[in-house]
DNA sequence: AACCGCTTTGCATACGAATGCAAGTAAATC
DNA sequence: GATTTACTTGCATTCGTATGCAAAGCGGTT
């Protein structure tokens, strides 16, 4: 009982017009009079009909469908970058393929072969370094690629990003602030350009004025290498009185680390500042002080440069880092002088 | 500088046999020659052509996309079984679309009209509820559907879960053992099965041993309502000594209420116990007990009834439900007479 | 050499909608 | 009413690949 599709032809013969009249009567910015709208769109309605995407692209070229490459979901950044994004661009016509990709780049090249032959308009890559090499190749195929929360040195792409030197800077600050003075830094992947800016950032910002980071350790981003680090850390003579972490994933597993490895009270014995504004962050548990990424700007921010750039070609790329404030919560003391 | 797609007809005037040769070569199971396969392999390896899957699909009507459509992704299990899912899928040459659709019956009605255009092999929905109308035209439309971790019934659907109703029991039976005698439970959503189920064989499992609920109200798989839930309970003139909650999520929601809301210690002035084992619960700071959904297996048997089905046609519905282990954890006591 | 069976190959067509072109029609202008 | 102008419409073609069909090739057998 298969019930077959409802070819245009099939509306045409029932409304009494050419296949041709129908396509127009679908497509935006076609022409057709009044009364023949009238027609096709009653005949298409009675049978059911829906234009078929797939042959529309084969014609148009156009798949309305962006390629989203990204690495791992267990920081609930990503999910949520996902959901927003895939909302954004559902409410603009467009669809989400979702790629998942390692950060091996024989691994993304491969997943950059797979999403061209699907005729996607667009990549996305969520924190996924891509090759340069690999976006001039993208390029040269018309497709437009933009990197969420993650830039790429001296390449001409575009990156959506939130300001993560200058978030770094305000970390360092606000720990000085509040009397840290000694203040360690589990930083993001060195690998990444989030890591690197948060990481100099927060050394400049110190160094403004007169300190400097008792240790960074590089993070990778993961769970077990932060919660490991913070042990060194604390077991170390001379221990940090703050920490700043790369991110809120990971600033859980050493706030985890402090209080349930090593039996120390925060912020009283360690304060710790983290990087997103995950929902997690503001839950009871950890109420972690962190510098928020304005997800909704940069999700908008993304899809419009995707979209400007499918509708009118690729043009020079941009890059856009938005401010995000810091959120203060109860992962660190008080700032002297800081009122309630 | 637009680089042009290569086609099937450059590569087979390269290599100097005919279009049909080159799709033969790049067609699983059709016949060529040795000779002419080595020839359109080498022709197409120096154009560096791919076979277009756009116009592929249009020939076959097999688009190897899979949609999944997915509520939302704040409760860390979707992440995780999105990832599974498409890991799984594109180690089968397949991919995922994804569609978020709120629990409405219409949102979903448009979302699944939508997947139909793109001409998708199949649609897997996770924890979405889908009128039986709607399955009953995909399968019309040829085009399978598997639930995940969502049953629906009395109608002839796929579905994937795991064995909730024994999960409950599980927990009634080990909150039991423990030593409890005032247990509530606040309920996964009433309107989800696995809601449903849960609750179920948890009141069976206290019935078979001679108690009954304390009190049941629906958490509606929300944070907020959770929270409230467990205010409601634990200001009443009995409050319980053990919650079994409907799934993580929630169950983090109650933790943090008991221990920041109301001040009280778990395990000691109540024990809690969730259901799903998402990372979240193993982390020190929640340490949950919970039933683990054996999110492999349920991926597994997802993807192979899925395959099967777009290979072999439609065929007759099968429900699938994996049992899933007690995690013991902290967040409960010790139960009378278990070792450590 | 003739015959059979099996594999390989090219030709032509199909998939379903979009669009350039030319013909047709209605409205607007003088 | 004639002529210009703007708008509609249908025809035919196109996108890139897969596939039924018939012709051709090949190997072996008698």
């Amino acid at each position: 009982m298969e019930h077959a599709r409802i070819t245009s032809l099939q509306v045409a013969e029932k409304a009494g017009v050419s296949q041709s009249a129908v396509s127009r009567v679908f497509t935006p910015g076609a022409s057709a009079s009044a009364k023949t709208i009238a027609k096709v769109r009653k005949a298409a309605e009675e049978l059911g009909y829906r234009p078929n995407r797939v042959a529309r692209t084969m014609i148009t070229g156009k798949s309305r469908i962006i390629g989203l490459v990204v690495a791992y979901l267990e920081n609930q950044f990503y999910p949520q970058a996902l959901e927003h994004l895939s909302n954004a661009l559902q409410a603009k016509g467009y669809h989400v393929l979702v790629f998942t990709a390692t950060n091996s780049p024989e691994k993304v090249e491969e997943v950059m072969r797979d999403l061209l032959d699907f005729q996607v308009d667009g990549i996305i890559t969520a924190s996924v370094a891509v090759t340069s090499d690999l976006t001039v190749r993208c390029n040269a195929a018309g497709i437009p690629v933009v990197m969420f929360n993650r830039g790429q040195d001296g390449a001409d792409v575009n990156a959506v990003t939130s300001d993560n030197v200058n978030g770094g800077r305000k970390v360092a600050e606000f720990l000085l602030k509040c009397g840290h003075t000694h203040i360690a830094h589990i930083s993001g992947w060195e690998g990444s350009s989030t890591g690197r800016d948060r990481r100099q950032g927060f050394v400049e910002g110190l160094e403004t004025h007169g300190y400097r980071p008792l240790q960074i350790i590089d993070g990778m981003y993961n769970r077990d290498t932060a919660a490991q680090a913070t042990h060194d850390l604390m077991t170390a003579p001379t221990p940090p009185d703050a920490i700043f972490v790369g991110n809120d994933h990971m600033a859980f597993a050493v706030m985890d680390t402090l209080r349930y490895g090593l039996g120390l009270k925060i912020p009283q014995d360690v304060a710790i500042v983290g990087f997103d504004d995950v929902p997690l962050a503001a839950w009871p548990s950890y109420d972690l002080t962190t510098v928020r990424q304005p997800l909704n700007r940069m999700v908008e921010a993304t899809v419009e440069m995707m979209i400007a750039q499918i509708d009118e070609g690729v043009v020079a790329p941009r890059r856009v880092a938005f401010d995000g404030p810091l959120i203060r919560r109860s992962s660190t003391r008080q700032a002297k002088g800081h009122k309630t």
